[in-house]
This record gives C-alpha cells, sequence and structure tokens, in this order.
DNA sequence: AAGTGGTCTAGACCACTTA
DNA sequence: AAGTGGTCTAGACCACTTA
C-alpha cells in the first residue's frame, strides 16, 4: 500500500492534509496508544514539508486530545477516553462506531425543496433559498434506532449528490469537500411515536421517542445543517457531563 | 500610566506575556467588546517581537474564548456569550432563575432510608450505608414542570435536616456548608408518564417525560448526589452546545 | 552528548473583506 | 487597491529527557 502524502495543489491546506494523515495513522492502528510517534525531525523530512506545517497538524490533534506532546520525550498517541467524546461534535455513525456498534442508514427520500419558514430561518436563509431534505431510517447493528430528517442549503446538500446515501458519513463528506464543522447547538426533547414513526422504528404508537435538533456551523460561522432526529427511547440515551 | 511591554530576560516565554498584556487590556476595558484590537502587523510593531509570538499569543486567548479572529477583517473582543452557561452544572432554581422563571418547589416526600442497590452502586455506597432521600415537585411560576427524586448520603443529606425543603436550593446550601461540586454526569432519557406521574404534573397518563439523571461529584471525587427528575416534555427542553 | 519538543525570528505568498 | 488574518518556509537557540 502507498503512503499517503500531503499535496501542495489541494485546495485543503497542507497542515490539516498532515493532520488528516496523522488520525488515519492513529484510527488505523499504525500508531497504536502510548506510543511515541517519529519526531518532528523526522516527519518533517518523510512529509517534506516545514517544522510549523507539522507543528500545526500535531496541535489540531492535540486540541482533539487524540496526541500528547512531552518535552525532551516526544508525541505520544493518547487513549481516547470516553468522556473526552462528550460535548464533542460528531455524526450518528462517529457515534455508533465508537459504541462498538455496526452504524447504517436506509434511505426513505431525497428531495430539492423550499424549506418551511421556521427551518429557512435556522439555516438563515431568504424566504425562496432551496434546500436538499434527506430522509433516512438510522440503523445499529442493522436494527432501527432513529428516524432522521435532515436540510442542507443547496450549496451544501450537492456536495452529496450522486452520493450513496446509505453509505454517506455527512461530516467526513464535508470535511473532505473543504467545510469544515466548528460547533453545533442541539434541544433535546420528549414526544410521543407518531402512528408512521412508530411503523418505521418497530415500536407501538406513542411510545416515548428522543428527540434531538441539532443546528451544525461551519469555521466560517454559516449554519450548515438543521437535523431533527427521533430516537428509540430503549436504544438510545444521552450523555452529558457537566462541570461547575 | 507606562505601557507594559514584554521583556526577552524573564523566563516566562514572551508569547506568553503578550498573552497577559492582552488579557488585561480586555479586562481593563481598554479593548471593549466587539471591538477589532490592533491587527498583527501594528502589535509587532509595538511590542517589537515577531509575528509568531504575537499569533500565539492571540491564539491563547481564542482558545479562551476571549478573541475571535476574521479573516480579511481583523481580531474582535468576544463578549461572555450565553453559551457558556451551556455544559455548566447549575441547580433546578439557578436554571429557572436564568430564564426569568419563579423557581420553586413542593415536598412529598423525606425519608432516612437504606437505597437499592443500583442506587447505592451509583453514589459508591456500601450495602448498608443510608441515604436521605427527598421527593418533590418542581415549579416554575408556580406550575409543575417537574418530579425529583434525589438521594444524598446521609453525611451530606444532615445538612439539610431543619431546613425549609421547599425553598432550599441544594447547590447553594451545600457550598454554604463546604462542600463544593466539581462536576456531573447526566443521562437524558425519554419515557412516558405513569398514572402518578400524570397526577402530579397535571398531564395525561403515556404523555411523554424527559428524564434527567445526574450524579454529582465533590470537589474531593465523592459522589454527593443521584437525581432522577421527570420533566413534562412542553415545558420543558435541553439544550447542548457542541464543539468539533 | 544527543535527541526531543518549546520558543522565536524574518520573510513570503494567499484568501478574504472593505473601500 | 489596500489591509486583514491564513498558511508556509528556513533557520536559530533553548529547556527538558534519556543514555
Amino acid at each position: 500500500m502507498v503512503e499517503r502524502m500531503p499535496d501542495a495543489n489541494l485546495p485543503t491546506p497542507l497542515y490539516y492534509q498532515i493532520k488528516q494523515i496523522f488520525d488515519e495513522k492513529i484510527k488505523s492502528g499504525e500508531w497504536q496508544t502510548g506510543q511515541i510517534i517519529p519526531s518532528e525531525i523526522e516527519l518533517i523530512q518523510k512529509y517534506n514539508v516545514s517544522r510549523t506545517t507539522i507543528r500545526e497538524g500535531i496541535n489540531a490533534l492535540v486540541k482533539e486530545g487524540k496526541l500528547q506532546k512531552k518535552q525532551g520525550k516526544g508525541t505520544i498517541v493518547c487513549s481516547v477516553r470516553m468522556e473526552e467524546r462528550l460535548g464533542k461534535l460528531t455524526g450518528f455513525a462517529e457515534e455508533m462506531l465508537a459504541k462498538g456498534v455496526k452504524p447504517g442508514a436506509r434511505l426513505l427520500e431525497v428531495r430539492r425543496m423550499i424549506p418551511d419558514k421556521w427551518i429557512a430561518e435556522k439555516l438563515s436563509l431568504a424566504e425562496d433559498d432551496n434546500v436538499l431534505y434527506i430522509k433516512r431510517i438510522r440503523l445499529g447493528n442493522e436494527e432501527p434506532i432513529a428516524i432522521e430528517h435532515s436540510y442542507w442549503p443547496i450549496e451544501i446538500g450537492q456536495l452529496f449528490m450522486g452520493k450513496d446515501l446509505e453509505k454517506i458519513a455527512f461530516y467526513a463528506e464535508l470535511e473532505q469537500n473543504g467545510v469544515f464543522l466548528k460547533e453545533a447547538d442541539e434541544i433535546i426533547a420528549a414526544r410521543n411515536a407518531s402512528r408512521e414513526d412508530a411503523k418505521l422504528l418497530l415500536i407501538k404508537m406513542n411510545d416515548p421517542l428522543l428527540r434531538m435538533e441539532r443546528i451544525t456551523y461551519s469555521t466560517n460561522a454559516q449554519p450548515i445543517e438543521f437535523t431533527c432526529t427521533d430516537y428509540r427511547s430503549d436504544r438510545y440515551f444521552y450523555r452529558v457531563h457537566l462541570t461547575r
């Protein structure tokens, strides 16, 4: 297998490519937890970029808690503790994988449309702007966990056109296209399953659902997603860590 | 007044001195909220250090949420936004007051008891340790919002003895007695109202409830509270702020 | 003594915003 | 067109760790 190298011709900054390459090495296990990664000097030579670029890439992973620098010793791979994931913006697939559950999706509907006023407002769109609407059942180990309704401004939504919407990981896809996520606001509420919800989730009408509404913002502060997800309450609960 | 300048002879890194100087300017109001601070070029000249050093100083404050950089525009001083409250450990009363709602409570039951095994486990208690159990209806503007079941290790619970349990703010009371809260873990789930829940909350049986289970830890890492609260879903939802 | 990450300089070109 | 922060290079000396 050929080693992935940074490419200065890509629109993605070099330091970010470096970060992604290192992230993959951690995920793939090539760089194991607790192990010291190659020194900055070695990485400079291997990837043929400046020390600043290597350091910026590493710093991005330090910020995410995946690497830890020790002066005089080296940079080591951290064990990803469960708690570090809390409060972090992750997609359904990432979350399921972290729990050791196989993620999946069943596509129910895809449509370009002019959104309701309240959705347009959440996405800061004008009255007649289009959105891409995607409705999916989210699966965990092949069983239905949630119904997901997502709305994307059409410039964002276009990035998903022609992709397999049952396999796609939205957030990963966006970041590959240079749209970087910054933060999200969520509201968690409870509601009863409608007749249709019940049918899709294989539960009884009026069974309790956990509803999550999320607005996600890109690094340039644009809202790029409004998603409303109804989870089966027997298959999912939400964890929060608070500090005083 | 003499302007404070960074000094390369000090053991403190220059970038950190820069950070401290900027932090003081924000605190003192010399740099006002929303205002654009001098550009990097100006700061380089004024403090006679390199761009890297200025940028590292600024980045440290960006990380703390005190400054925000906008490419092409400049770097602005952030207001301490509402979102900073999110992820903070607060009690029901504090939370309601922040929303402009008058908090209250109706006491249903107080009892010293030996807890169920699963509760003892959450509080890290031995089999025969006692807890103080308190059951209350939580009110917002005199209307029922939630049913709250709280369990306190008896040494903690004793601090509440003789207090008016319809008026008390648990967290404030604890801190006045030298028990300081550090953090909490929560689980948010959805369930249907039982017949008794419905009666207490003035809703219908099987209406959806948002259940919050919280374990709170003191600064010496002891669990000091396990509380289970069922909220009317039409009167309450949960907000979360996530970062990537 | 050799190797590591920490700090710092001087300079360059780019993308974005505003005039 | 001018000004801003974003990214990147090449190089230097320092503090800390290990051998």
